[in-house]
DNA sequence: TTCTGTTTTAGAACTATTCTAATCTGTTGA
DNA sequence: TCAACAGATTAGAATAGTTCTAAAACAGAA
């Protein structure tokens, strides 16, 4: 009864998914799902649970944020050799990445226009387009 | 005297790019700049100079790609968590990504349009536009 | 409750990459 | 030509992020 949130709960959100909601599920997805758009590392989103005061190991981390993907619920985003960034945005958009911050910025879908994509090769199927813009702290 | 090249040996493009010539060096310059474009991985082109009967040990590999890189000879493509790919064509354009075969093609920067870029958040300026697009085997 | 399959966990293992400190090499200038 | 020095190379250790393993804990069904 107060945020503009998809599902009504972690619960129902999980239950959905066809994921058993575990003590570690659901305290992982509030975090996730309960603010807005988010954007997390594995580490950061380990930080802030144990900050929570619900301790999760590292591993159950990792994977709940891969069946996450799984079930739709997240979608990785890659910019960064050597670590992945998680997205809690999984309609069609795009992204800003500050890279000397290590941030990304959500770009919505219907604000940039991608045209005139070839055929893939064959044999293949499309299956995401990934539009990154990288950008950097304005030379002074 | 034969192939297309845009220097006319490894030497030439080394010192033209403030880079001393040693063997090394040279030797990781012709494998990837005599033939076509290339993307390639740090182990990939460590396994092929040592083939090459050119032994170059893989710290001198890494060091020598991101070298080339900040020379503008090469360009990084991160479509992978935890691995790097190293492009010859530093030209605009742009990559469909094969998943299951984890191979890279080259779109060519006027086969696809990226219109309407919003401008950047306040304080940054456009590095690069990156458009990745991913691609699986198509399904049977 | 008890049972069963799933989940979690600590810690080891693994992969890609970077670092370190010693050795070697290319270039310069005498 | 050669000495000297800055820069480059190297093996191996170290690091970062992620995945794996095997054992213990748990959720849900009966």
């Amino acid at each position: 009864m107060s945020g503009p949130r998809p599902f009504a709960n972690a619960l129902e959100l999980l239950r959905n998914a066809g994921l058993r909601p575990t003590r570690q599920r659901l305290a992982l997805a509030r975090l996730l799902f309960d603010q807005g758009d988010r954007h997390v590392t594995a580490e950061q989103l380990h930080a802030e649970v144990l900050t929570a005061s619900m301790p999760v190991s590292l591993a159950t981390v990792y994977n709940a944020l891969h069946q996450f993907v799984g079930a739709g619920l997240l979608r990785e985003v890659v910019v960064n050799p050597g670590r992945s960034y998680f997205d809690t945005n999984v309609s069609d958009h795009h992204h800003f990445f500050l890279e000397d911050a290590g941030k990304l910025v959500d770009i919505p879908g219907d604000r940039i226009d991608v045209a005139n994509v070839p055929a893939p090769p064959a044999g293949t199927a499309i299956r995401r387009v990934d539009v990154i813009i990288r950008v950097e702290r304005e030379p002074a």
